[in-house]
RNA sequence: GCCCGGGUGGUGGAACUGGUAGACACGCAGGACUUAAAAUCCUGUGGAUAGUAAUAUCUGUACGGGUUCGAUUCCCGUCCUGGGUACCA
């Protein structure tokens, strides 16, 4: 008879893998009288490595609560698919000349199979693979959507302040009288024109125009570019001014490319978090990002520029008097112009060697100061002070204007470059925190000094008069400024979606939208160019109408910042979503993700939603209600010592008697004592063939450190493995026992025993010892009860809030005492396989069919409980004395405190404790404490 | 550097709103069953000191301070560590 043995799980989850396909159990319709419920997991990027233990860990929470709704009585939308454009895949194709969407295929595949194998409820049939033309036919044609709308500051909207519209009504306005009556958010300030003006230009200078109001636009940005690999780096490729591969210089440049108005929506952004029930701390992280502050722009002229000036941006006027400098960043455009002829030759070098850093590198390094002088003098507009200009790195171009007027005695950074150049300090706040040269210096405290008219006024007064002063008098205007910039937009690679754009005469135009998709040209090679083109660049006779495409494609994140609406209606190739599944499934009410895509992902998916609300194409202003965050699973790598400049290898504990660098070995040749199979170690590859070991004890041990889970540390874990030899409720369970889902943690094995066991006690209560199903169908106690209702209590509760790790082990608390009493009675163990189905789904579905349910168990209900029998008539209250437990004592729950007091004080345990003394103060805190202050 | 997390026994972790720290599990030790092993079951298990023992006392949530009758929990500072930092996804 079967026992919950290997064999029979493998049969169980096999059987129940087939029976919910066949049977269509999670296939869900959007249409039904049930509330609906949509749980999405954030899609993976289907790598070569195939699915580790650290994906399920998100989507197994999801699976639990999309289970627990469909018990709850909801229509529930939980779908899976693949982020699947992406730089892994290219690099490889690269390297091979495998096209990518082969490898892609490859290892959907994969995925598909692994994650069939957990006994997921997706509806597999509302699969998505952003590389498929089909999808990303619909990401083209948001784009189009996009490239056709403008921020119109003005337009009535029920969220914050305008809204985009489309091009058309841009262009009606410059028609009928110019831009002067526009209030657009635009990428620099447009001069104005009349509509005759507007009627006089030619296509070209139209669309120059327009492309300045385009939420979807060409512009020019920074990057860092890398000649020799023909491709723009990100700052985490750039170390010291060249390319961490290779070693190639990199230059920061402006180049024209594809751009995202995302600033455009900086402040709904902003709004729209106190709407959303997402963790606080991805709230504080988008906030940051988007970085409102409020303050001025304030035009420095120069000392000789013919009326030119320099612009700064500050958050502090009030400290205008105590600027002593002006900072501009090495990219500024006025550094050729201003630099006096003596300084020339200094300025050059310093430009030369700063703008080349990276970003990162230039924040980062505060430590190092370095500047250069100009020669050149601004004036102070509100005192008139002469004012040396400096160029250092630590402005950046970026953000504000790219100047600022420095304050030492206010800022500790301008302080600092202060000191380092001898540069003058003048004091502008006097109090007692107001000194930057103290430990508790507070910027914004105190009354200020040696600024004539302001002289006493608080920090903040005179904040509010000075910024009033540049408006009447012209100096500059107050202004909300953001340190987000606009997202760029275009990649210079093969693997992503290609532009619905085509060039006639510099013009950029859309493609038609009964052409879409434009699909992915063959080409022979996935490098870029050799005359620095785009890798599409390469292909042959590709091009719309004879005219040339945009070789650029777009970012991974474009395919991901609306896959949330594909899933709704995956089929449908006439819209990107229809009307009506929209108006059904809204938006996600439950969203798992990991924290690493909280200033990106979760930020542009926002973005884009926004675009479509005002477009009207959807409902939601927000995408995503609710937000939970799972913690990363991190692998343990194994670490070989080799012996430097040697063909040998030192055993872990020997290691420090030689020069050593670590090797990292594939995981799987070490044994649970870190033993390295020696034999297998030396077959791995070539290299390590003629190698010596060093042993110790015999045995060749090896070091452990905790990584990322990732090809390159060889320390990745499958889960078909554990499944293999578990079963896949094991590791549902398993990895959500391991600890709080948001916490990241090193993969390990070490409990899993304890789950196993846990399972097959379940599985015991409804058996004999031979095997064969025995239930009883008496009346449960009332002991049975209280057991039974505590745990559906706790679990249901903490399903309700995430917490799966301690609803495990309430389980196991559960199924220990009905063990122990040996209850087998359906009344009691019915209830319970309801509640652990979500996190358990084969078992429990094989055992509901031998307690005689022929109907699904997906339509069952999740069990209700009754208060009546969990409810105590008395306590037992901890009494201390000082704060610290001394003794116990058991009064009824509804005792008054007064009661409670006398009782405490008469009693002798209390009387010996105190010495017979009074105490100063009695707690009571019902159902918790009973303190006695002595 | 900046922004956001985390740090509790040998290990993963639990602790509701500031109220008996260490639930539940792993591991380990001892025992039962067995010819034996596996499996299963039972008992013990933060540390230190005292005691034959039941037990008692002290100590203990990264480190140093503070608030409070009472702090793993709140506040200030330090150290270590994970994520992000705009072209990895």
């Amino acid at each position: 008879m079967a026992d919950y043995s290997k064999e029979e799980i493998k049969r169980i989850e096999h059987k129940w893998q087939q029976k919910w396909k066949v049977r269509g159990d999670y296939a869900v319709s959007n249409t039904s009288d049930k509330p609906k419920y949509y749980v999405l997991d954030m899609f993976p990027y289907p790598s070569g490595v195939g699915l580790h233990v650290g994906h399920p860990l998100g989507y197994i929470a999801s699976d639990i609560v999309s289970r627990y709704k469909r018990l709850k009585g909801f229509n529930v939308l939980h779908p899976m698919g693949f982020d699947a454009f992406g730089l892994p895949a290219e690099q490889y194709a690269i390297q091979t000349g495998q096209h990518p969407r082969v490898t892609t295929e490859k290892n959907i595949s994969t995925y598909i199979d692994q994650l069939s194998k957990i006994g997921f409820s997706y509806d597999w049939s509302r699969i998505v693979d952003t590389s498929d033309p089909g999808y990303y036919k619909w990401t083209q044609w948001i784009f189009m959507q996009l490239f056709d709308s403008w921020y119109n500051n003005n337009s009535p909207s029920d969220f914050g302040k305008g809204k985009a519209e489309p091009i058309a009504t841009l262009i009606a306005s410059f028609e009928k009288s110019g831009n002067v009556g526009v209030n657009a958010v635009t990428d620099e300030t447009v001069p104005a024109f009349s509509s005759q003006k507007w009627a006089s230009l030619n296509d070209k200078e139209k669309e120059d125009v327009l492309q300045k109001y385009r939420i979807a636009y060409l512009g020019e940005t920074m990057v860092n570019w890398c000649a020799a690999l023909g491709t723009v780096l990100s700052n985490d490729e750039v170390k010291d001014g060249v390319s961490e591969r290779g070693g190639y210089p990199v230059e920061r440049r402006k180049m024209l490319q594809w751009n995202m108005r995302i600033s455009a929506y900086a402040e709904r952004l902003l709004l729209g978090l106190d709407a959303i029930d997402w963790p606080e701390p991805i709230r504080e992280m988008q906030r940051n990002w988007i970085g409102k502050s409020i303050g001025c722009e304030l035009d420095f002229p120069l000392e000789d520029g013919d009326g030119k000036s320099i612009r700064v941006f500050t958050t502090r006027v009030d400290t205008i008097y105590g600027v002593t400098f002006m900072v501009i960043a090495p990219e500024h455009e006025l550094v050729p112009e201003i630099t006096t002829p003596e300084q020339r030759a200094h300025v050059t070098e310093y430009v030369d060697m700063a703008k080349n850093r990276s970003e990162r590198d230039r924040m980062s390094d505060v430590k190092r100061i370095s500047g250069a002088f100009t020669g050149a003098y601004v004036i102070n507009p509100f005192n008139k002070e002469r004012i040396p200009v400096w160029i250092a790195d630590y402005v950046l171009a970026g953000y504000g204007t790219g100047a600022v007027m420095a304050v030492p005695s206010n800022d500790t950074r301008d302080y600092a470059f202060a000191t380092y150049f001898n540069l003058p300090v003048i004091q502008i706040l006097e109090g007692p925190t107001s000194d930057i040269t103290k430990d508790n210096f507070d910027p914004k405290s105190g009354r200020m000094i040696n600024s004539a008219s302001l002289n006493g006024m608080p920090w903040h007064d005179a904040m509010e008069m000075t910024a009033q002063q540049v408006d009447e008098q012209g100096i500059g205007v107050k202004k909300v400024n953001y340190r987000m910039r606009d997202a760029i937009f275009g990649r210079q690679r093969y693997w992503g979606e290609p532009f619905p754009v085509y060039f006639k005469d510099g013009i950029p135009k859309l493609v038609d939208e009964h052409d879409l998709p434009v699909t992915l040209p063959k080409i022979d090679a996935y490098r870029p160019t050799d005359t620095g083109e785009p890798p599409l660049g390469r292909a042959k006779d590709w091009n719309y109408k004879g005219y040339s495409y945009e070789l650029t494609t777009m970012p991974g994140w474009a395919g991901s910042s609306w896959y949330w609406f594909r899933y709704m209606d995956p089929d449908n190739n006439k819209e990107f979503c229809s009307r009506a599944a929209i108006s059904y499934w809204k938006d996600v009410d439950l969203y798992i993700g990991g924290s690493e895509h909280a200033t990106g992902h979760l930020l542009y998916s926002r973005f884009w939603c926004k675009v479509m609300k005002d477009l009207g194409f959807v409902d939601s202003e927000e995408p995503f209600k609710k937000l939970i965050n799972q913690g990363h699973i991190q692998g343990i790598s194994k670490l070989a010592y080799r012996i430097n400049g040697t063909q040998k290898f030192v055993s872990y504990n020997l290691r420090k008697n030689y020069e050593v660098t670590p090797l990292h070995v594939d995981v799987n040749f070490v044994d649970a004592n870190d033993v390295l199979d020696v034999s297998k170690f030396k077959t791995w590859r070539d290299d390590l063939r003629g190698i010596e070991l060093i042993l110790e004890d015999g045995k060749y041990i090896c070091g452990s450190e905790v990584d990322k889970m990732s090809k390159r540390y060889y320390n990745v874990v499958n889960p078909d493995d554990i499944v293999d030899s578990y079963g896949a409720d094991t590791l549902r369970m398993y990895e959500m026992f391991l600890g709080p889902l948001e916490l990241s943690k090193p993969w390990n094995t070490h409990g899993i025993d304890g789950v196993f066991k846990f399972l097959r006690r379940f599985w015991h209560l409804f058996h004999d010892s031979h095997g064969s199903l025995s239930i009883s169908e008496d009346a449960p106690t009332k002991g049975e009860l209280k057991v039974l209702h505590k745990t559906i209590k706790k679990v249901a509760h903490d399903i309700e809030h995430f917490s799966f790790n301690t609803s495990v082990s309430e389980f196991m608390i559960c199924i220990n005492e009905l063990s122990s009493i040996k209850c087998n009675k359906r009344s009691v163990l019915e209830p319970l396989v309801i509640a652990l189905s979500p996190y358990a789904p084969h078992i429990t579905e094989e055992l509901w069919e031998k307690l005689g349910h022929e109907e699904s168990l997906s339509n069952a209900c999740f069990p209700k409980y009754n208060e009546d029998f969990l409810k105590e008539d008395s306590f037992e209250y901890p009494i201390s004395i000082n704060g610290k437990v001394r003794t116990k004592m058991n009064f009824a729950l509804d005792m008054p405190k007064e009661d409670i007091e006398k009782l405490v004080l008469a009693s002798e345990v209390v009387l010996k404790w105190t010495e017979g003394k009074a105490p100063k103060k009695i707690i009571v805190v019902p159902g918790r404490i009973v303190n006695l202050v002595l």
